[in-house]
RNA sequence: GGCCGGGUAGCUCAGUUGGUAGAGCAGAGGACUGAAAAUCCUUGUGUCGGCGGUUCAAUUCCGUCCUCGGCCA
């Protein structure tokens, strides 16, 4: 029987990198990053990145993977990962610890087919939005994919012009979507879920802060747009987005490290919505995860090797 | 001590020519198919600082007290 993949998920800050790693030297095996953004060389300080020391402790995979100005989308994160269990699994069990529901549902359940949409298009849609602005890019939709133009709000132009930019490929997220099903995931697999009360995450993730700050937070933030990197997506993201607008002047050195932290807790709390519906997920007590995952995995392993 | 300006939602404040009040942010809930740590949706009752007075009715007017700023002594 192979090796399952055990994933560990759940809002950011509340522990689960330490389980995974826990687990890990417990059982064997290594860590398969499901992190959106753990992806990227050169964002560490603000994605909380394992330290070399871990890595070196336990086999890490998925880390590092992309430079700046690259973009893992959800669709090759889920084919490098399943590379991950084609490669890794026939040596041990793999412990997919991440916080990205997206990246990982894409993982589990695959995606729908379309083509690499062409830059040009890309492009285009985004220029016409700048030009005409959301309400005219929305009847633009209605006109194109109305079914789907009533699923998404006329306000939320990220999905309208993704929905543009396939249906400039010929397509309609409308058929896409119905044409879909949900792939079984390969492996076999156990998901825990790992989470916190507000109360008890706040002080985590204060200090979490505070200390990424201290070790230079900023100054990771600065040197990536000193080479030009202003414009690239992963920067828009918790932590490094307060960090282009401090240093842009937008917004002042007092509220920076109060800012990260609220947008981290809104971050949390999205996190936990998301995964608040996958019914597969045991979650474990706060109190003692480590025993209570070890004993299930126990189980497990003996059947493994029945 | 005197004068002036504030005290209204967790925070910043608006408002009621007297009929018990509403924005932004925060918080809560939710959606999610290739930039997702993104993007978007729903959600606002609180002794209107305390106590008195006037009034059918006071958060609004008057008095007084408390409190926070500022200025003057």
């Amino acid at each position: 029987m192979e090796n399952p993949v055990v994933f560990i998920l759940g809002p950011t800050a509340c522990g689960k990198s330490r389980l995974g790693m826990e687990l890990a030297e417990k059982f064997g095996g290594g860590i398969l990053n499901c992190d959106s953004v753990q992806v990227y060389q050169r964002l560490d300080i603000g994605t909380a990145k394992p330290t070399p020391e871990e890595r070196a402790r336990v086999p890490h995979f998925f880390f590092d993977e992309l430079k700046p100005g690259e973009i893992l989308t959800a669709g090759d994160f889920r084919k490098r990962a399943l590379n991950y269990c084609v490669s890794e699994l026939p040596k041990g069990p793999l412990f997919a610890v991440g916080g990205s529901g997206f990246y990982i549902q894409a993982f589990e359940k695959g995606m729908f087919e379309v083509d690499k949409p062409d830059p040009k298009t890309e492009a285009d849609a985004r220029r016409q939005l700048e030009e005409h602005g959301p309400e005219f890019m929305y009847q633009e939709l209605v006109r194109l994919d109305p079914e789907y133009a009533e699923e998404i709000n006329p306000n939320d132009t990220y999905r309208i012009l993704r929905a543009l930019i396939v249906a400039a490929g010929g397509k309609k997220m409308s058929e896409l979507r119905k044409g879909f099903q949900p792939q079984p995931f390969p492996y076999r697999y156990i998901k825990f879920g790992l989470s916190m009360e507000r109360d008890a995450l706040l002080p985590r993730v204060q200090s979490r802060t505070r200390e990424m700050l201290q070790s230079g937070l900023v100054a990771e933030v600065d040197a990536l747009l000193q080479e030009g990197w202003e414009s690239w997506a992963p920067l828009n993201s918790v932590g490094y987005k307060e960090c282009v607008d401090f240093l842009r002047g937008r917004l002042p050195a007092e509220r920076l490290e109060q800012q990260i932290v609220e947008k981290t807790m809104q971050l949390a709390k999205k996190q936990r919505t998301w995964f608040k519906r996958d019914a597969e997920i045991h979650w474990l007590k706060a109190s003692d995860p480590l025993s209570e995952a070890s004993d299930i995995l126990t189980h497990e392993f003996q059947k493994l090797k029945s």
